[in-house]
DNA sequence: TTTAATAACTCAACTTACTTGAATATTAAA
DNA sequence: TTTAATATTCAAGTAAGTTGAGTTATTAAA
């Protein structure tokens, strides 16, 4: 069994290999999300025999997934010897198309990113950006030193939303695009894994080894053009039917000006024509402003804030998520702000006296979240089971 | 094993035993939600044998769980013999416990109910109404002429939100349970698996044997005293942190008067205060009234149906679900109005041209519906498979 | 009508991966 | 120093799915 046959292969039914399958992963997963661990440990917490977590550790090791970290002693007992992700064992390609951009990424196993690379489009047909990606990607692998068959996947971050819905036919649409199959294209392509999904969801998975690490349940809050979310459930994107779970920008929220859909008090794109006197500001312009205080920025932060406010009680009370996470394309001062000073609303399930993470927070991995995050997709194929109900 | 052993166990390891105990139940779910199947057609469906599939139907049909349904001939080659879900194969009893009520159902593995008690409270104490919960099962076991040992387990539905939160301390609340671990005391008392949930969630189950069969990600709005929401993602409920999740009635709409919580304008309570001039009214008052088509109600059901639609798009853009089903303890005309006159707002994801779901709907369980959905909550635990990620 | 193709199903032997129980090593507490 | 607790490995055992050959039933073509 090779690293790159971690991936997929989910059906309901289990047998011999596919139980070997799962326990690896679950055997990986688990080390991941508690930074190091023992067998022993291992076992009981997936409630295998310590002999069964040793072959699969030893196996792992071999395959140079896991490393050693030395025994560590607990109390009474034998110290038990510690295993951790090797971030060399494995890495993912992130792929980010925008109408007028190409982002990628290499990621390691670890979550961390080891390699970008931006690439402005003047042409926007399937095959062309296969051809960019496929040289990126070369690129990238050599910079790092990284052989081509530790390449697990890819994972191709699109603009959302997927297919034709009443959302459909925004600016953000890539002509040509939708009526490829864009899986297969890039599977056979790369002849890796592929999978494919909006921004925000896979910003929400590149939080898993930042801000998100060890939670199950938690939403994010992504900042691209307009404003999407991503939802976590059980470890597992919440993507529904057609993949277009999370479109919340359109939410109304309550202004001084009346109702307003949420993207158009809570988005970059918000922010830039609430300074539109300034003139055109990209990320670094409004950073600046953010540092000196700008009096606009400042009322635009107010009426943001007061509108996230409204957004994250809306997504409290329907998901009861153990934190929400904001980032994006934004920066991180004014995320900051947001998250300080977003008004945290009373009537929420997640009003909790006792609660011990924050309500609302900042990511950990800056602009190019979704493009780590294409790549985190991979990633966490490599870690949990996917599960096709029913 | 027994049948009864179905239930729970769900730790992330795969051994043989779980694994067979999760073939079991992929080969159930499979069946159930086809209605009936061949082995073959099972075994390419789950990625399993045909040999493996033919030794757990065996195995199924002895213990009485699969009935044999004849050979159906499909083309070429000997018929398969299909294979149905024996409704007699097990029960499940559904306790639903409000303030002022408690109601009970024992209903079979078909999902159908085949007894019901209703019984008023006085004495809310734990140990109190878990007498009456043995009291009620046996006497419907009774009725039914089922062996104690058919039962599975119970579901359990409480008035959310669970904890204290900021929604807490609302009239629903039960006095007395706050502090109680509620599945323990159950499993305790009855000797089986439970599971508690609340009634939105419960009643979304209940549509697995409805209106949502063979679907596996949807939303129910749900007619208690206020409205919740129950959210079911790959067949299994997407229940939050705490349980709390579905938490829609504080949703703020736009009415003639301002924002108000969704709750306020679609609810009993709300139709009730809407007709305060027809003095008090009940289910059935309601169901005559609109009957007569009474102009106060026609135009409590036109701002009813406005918020609604606000709220279809919330739901709809979140989670993208297959569709949305409206049930509970409202009139089935009334709930038929509503499906039918709510405006199905057209930026929303679900707005497809190719859609083949209705986006609303009405359930098919009635006013009982939380009631027989927590009984469904443990069939669900016969037919899928429960994943503790990560 | 005969024959070939197709598909479902069973039997028996095989394979795989996890479990069990005994043995050993290491640490902390009594 | 002794005892209890814990981690780990080894070797044998077990359970469940797979494989491949053979049987039976049905459709479609010769």
């Amino acid at each position: 069994m090779t690293s790159s046959d971690l991936l997929f292969d989910s059906r309901p039914g289990a047998n011999p290999d596919r139980s070997r399958l799962r326990n690896r992963k679950a055997v990986l997963g688990q080390i991941n999300s508690a930074g190091q661990m023992g067998r022993a440990a291992i076992a009981r917490s997936l409630g295998l025999s310590t002999q069964a977590v040793s072959n699969i550790i030893a196996d792992l090791e071999a395959e140079g997934l896991l490393i050693e970290r030395g025994a560590q002693s607990a109390g009474r007992g034998l110290p038990a010897v510690q295993y951790a992700v090797n971030p060399e064992g494995g890495f993912a390609l992130g792929v980010e198309i925008r109408p007028d951009v190409l982002l990628t990424s290499l990621v390691d196993l670890g979550g961390r990113p080891r390699a970008t690379r931006r690439k402005v489009l003047t042409d926007l047909a399937p095959d062309k950006i296969v051809n960019q990606v496929l040289q990126l990607r070369d690129q990238m692998l050599r910079e790092c030193g990284v052989k081509p068959d530790r390449l697990l996947g890819a994972g191709i971050v699109m603009p959302g939303p997927f297919g034709a819905t009443g959302l459909s036919g925004q600016a953000s649409d890539l002509p040509g695009w939708q009526t490829i199959d864009v899986p297969a294209l890039f599977s056979e392509a790369l002849e890796r894994a592929v999978v494919v999904s909006n921004d925000a969801n896979a910003a929400a998975m590149a939080e898993r080894f930042g801000a998100a690490q060890g939670l199950t349940d938690y939403a994010f809050l992504y900042f691209g053009a307009g404003l999407g979310l991503g939802l976590v459930h059980h470890g597992q994107l919440v993507e529904g039917t057609f993949g277009n779970a999370g479109e919340i920008g359109n939410l109304p929220v309550m202004t001084k000006h009346g109702l307003k859909p949420l993207e158009q008090m809570v988005s970059r794109v918000s922010a830039q024509s609430a300074l539109a006197a300034h003139g055109p500001l990209d990320i670094d312009a409004l950073d600046r402003l953010c540092d000196v205080a700008d009096p606009d920025l400042m009322r635009w932060l107010e009426t943001a804030c007061d509108a996230l406010g409204q957004a994250l009680g809306v997504i409290e009370n329907l998901f009861d998520p153990q934190t929400v996470i904001l980032g994006g394309a934004m920066p991180a001062l004014i995320l900051d702000h947001l998250a300080q000073g977003t008004p945290l609303p009373k009537l929420s399930v997640s009003n909790r006296p006792d609660a011990t993470l924050p309500r609302l927070q900042c990511g950990t991995s800056g602009r190019m979240t979704a493009t780590f995050g294409a790549a985190a997709l991979i990633l966490n194929r490599a870690f949990t089971t996917q599960t096709t109900a029913l």
